[in-house]
DNA sequence: GTCAATGCAAACTCTTTGCAATCTG
DNA sequence: CAGATTGCAAAGAGTTTGCATTGAC
């Protein structure tokens, strides 16, 4: 369970001088957060993301890693699996078809192409015993989000919670 | 706000005969439930749906609503977005990449392919206004969920839950 | 030293469960 | 009518927030 030493080490300098451009104090709890999610290779959630850093710095608490999750999130430096929303979303229409996502506020929309419902994927042997689906999610900012006065990609999220 | 009516009536007609097929009963409940996910355009969570059921069923309670939703899940009559799962999960990798997703458990793993990289998307001029990542999901069900012995897709989700 | 960031504890929100009452087939 | 399903109320997760304390720059 891990990426190249070297993978590791260029997402870990990337992450550093992110956050020194952004004005942003390097903590020790950032960067543990960071090379934590950095490491993984199984796209872990907050609560799995704490217990392992919780090994080498136990004072952590479980919400400065939601606090940081979302900060690196804004920017830039780790995306979320899906649209980052916290509820759980469902979808009646079972014809193909693939997905328009909003990366600030998780809208999605349908869209259908012959051409996508044709893709041809690659191996699948290891991991999937058998495929159902396969979808394109094409992500971006939607219309809305683009026009709402954006607080300069600030690293606090916190102005756009309390909004939604 | 709606597809095409008869979109909707095959829709309606396919979810009734596989609960009968299913030896489910059809009650009030799980109709409008699943008239108000076939009907929307938006993909909304069980909130949404309960509020919206509501104004038909007053005396319709969230819980019934979740309990539909998931047994609906397991019928093959809807899906999630992204993987079914509650909590977000994050991912540094940002370099180009794709994901199988398991739709049972809700395990992804990351996989790469150059021709998936360079996919054209058609129109998104209405709902994006910037496109950030093209990504390609494939749904299937992994390895240990076809190991573990299965409730022979049984109606009700309860012994998964308790599972995990 | 200053102000951002953390840890704690408590609040909140979303989701699930146990059980008696109700409704479908 | 029997057993599945619902509604209710309460419990459980997961996530967020206010505030005093700590630590990076």
């Amino acid at each position: 369970m891990g990426h190249q030493p070297e993978v590791l080490q260029q997402r870990m300098d990337r992450f550093k001088e992110q956050l020194r451009n952004a004005g942003v104090k390097l903590t020790h709890q950032r960067i543990e957060i960071f090379r934590e999610v950095a490491m993984s290779e199984d796209h872990p959630d907050a609560e799995k993301i704490y217990k392992s850093v919780r090994k080498r710095l136990p004072s952590l608490s479980l919400d400065t890693v939601y606090r940081t999750l979302w900060s690196l999130l804004d920017l830039g430096l780790i995306t979320t699996l899906g649209p980052p929303r916290k509820t759980v979303r469902f979808d009646a229409n079972m014809t193909l078809h693939h997905h328009f996502v909003c990366s600030k506020c998780g809208m999605t929309r349908d869209f259908y192409s012959k051409k996508l419902d044709r893709l041809k994927i690659p191996e699948s042997e290891e991991v999937l015993e058998t495929i159902q689906r396969t979808q394109v999610e094409v992500r971006g900012i939607c219309v809305t989000c683009s026009k709402r006065k954006q607080s300069k990609n600030r690293f606090s999220r916190e102005d756009k919670r309390r909004r939604s």
